[in-house]
DNA sequence: ACCAACATACATACCAGTAGGTATATATAA
DNA sequence: TTATATATACCTACTGGTATGTATGTTGGT
């Protein structure tokens, strides 16, 4: 009823997120009303409409509040003095740990997979997410590209393109299942995921 | 207005269904009304209501209608006489060679995978979408185990088990990435994914 | 004093589901 | 075969509920 602080009026921005975060995630997107949100962040539909213009607007700050993109870590991965395949390893494991021991990264992936309906306004973050894919893909292929012919006797330009896209289409699957049934490690679940690519590319390593 | 005969009134059941297929892949499920369905099929609430309950059970019908359980297939794959990796190819390129030559497949699989909230009646969809992947799985070991250890040396119960789970894991996230994407021949990534898997496991064929 | 940070109340609109009617197909009896 | 009864396949009109967004009020920070 009153002024808040800056401070205070960030942490109910911050509560309202995480709230509509949960909400997505148990009700779905669409089902969940601004009503909702508001009463679980324990305000009313005005501070909602304070900080946020609309449903959409809320979804893209848990986005932003929440996901840590994939791609930051490329620069990891083609640092110099490194195995190639095993800083890939090492960078997918970093991020699928962080998201098997956080509840609410592992919300946001369960809304982004089931919870969510990519029509009208979500039509684009589907299209960025799939351009995130090729993306994750071109990096995975400039590692690979630093393989050297000792480990990979048959290495290729194309066999490197193929084996990048399909790492991608198996972590994705990986991923994607283990969110929607959340049994065993995910991490260990995708190493081993990915051990069997890279030993179906003929790549030698450990 | 009039009553119409029994063909007809199963014509516009069809007409129905095929209507909220199309509506619910632009649109998504929640954001698709009762009446755009209707309107669709050139017929009003009555009739939609007439021939289905609600929401769900159109989404229901569809599924029937058009989907062709992979399971159906596993006795296939089974039948005695078969290599059983060539067996395995086989039925897996016939399921989606299918699915690629079929507006109305990609329709339901593009709402299933993007334009549908598995929440609340639509959640024992979901459960019901991931036992099958577990049951997919299980057919795979069962062809597996009959893989001849001359072809595959480093065979054992534990791998069987693991390639099983991974061969599921990349062609869902093969078919997942198409059917955001729909670039490129489906059914020769889906074949070149399940090869890098199988060498992956160290089985020789072709 | 003024504006940020909300709360309250309300206008608007839409949407699911239903009640009741209607006209014809179809089954049944004669 | 024909007359009749009844179920079927809708259409129209309506109700009740709900959600979105806004307009306005309130009060305490700065």
């Amino acid at each position: 009823m009153a002024r808040k602080t800056k401070e205070e009026a960030e942490l109910t921005r911050k509560k309202l997120i995480k709230s509509a975060l949960l909400l997505f995630s148990e009700q779905g997107v669409a089902h969940t009303t601004i009503t909702d949100i508001a009463k679980k962040a324990e305000v009313t539909k005005g501070a909602f409409y304070w900080h946020f213009k609309n449903r959409l607007e809320v979804f893209d700050a848990i986005i932003d509040e929440y996901s840590t993109p994939i791609e930051d870590q490329a620069d990891v991965m083609l640092k110099e003095g490194q195995d190639p395949v095993e800083s890939i390893f090492n960078t997918v494991e970093f991020f699928f740990s962080k998201v098997e021991s956080s509840p609410e990264l592992i919300a946001l992936y369960d809304v982004s997979y089931f919870k969510c309906e990519y029509t009208d306004e979500f039509a684009s973050r589907l299209k960025f997410e799939q351009e995130q894919l090729l993306k994750t893909k071109d990096d995975f292929a400039k590692v690979l590209a630093k393989v050297e012919a000792s480990v990979w006797p048959n290495k290729s330009d194309d066999l490197i393109e193929q084996i990048s896209m399909s790492m991608v289409d198996m972590i994705l699957g990986t991923f994607m299942r283990w969110i929607g049934s959340r049994s065993g490690s995910l991490t260990s679940q995708v190493r081993d995921s990915m051990a069997i690519v890279l030993k179906g590319a003929g790549i030698k390593f450990n």
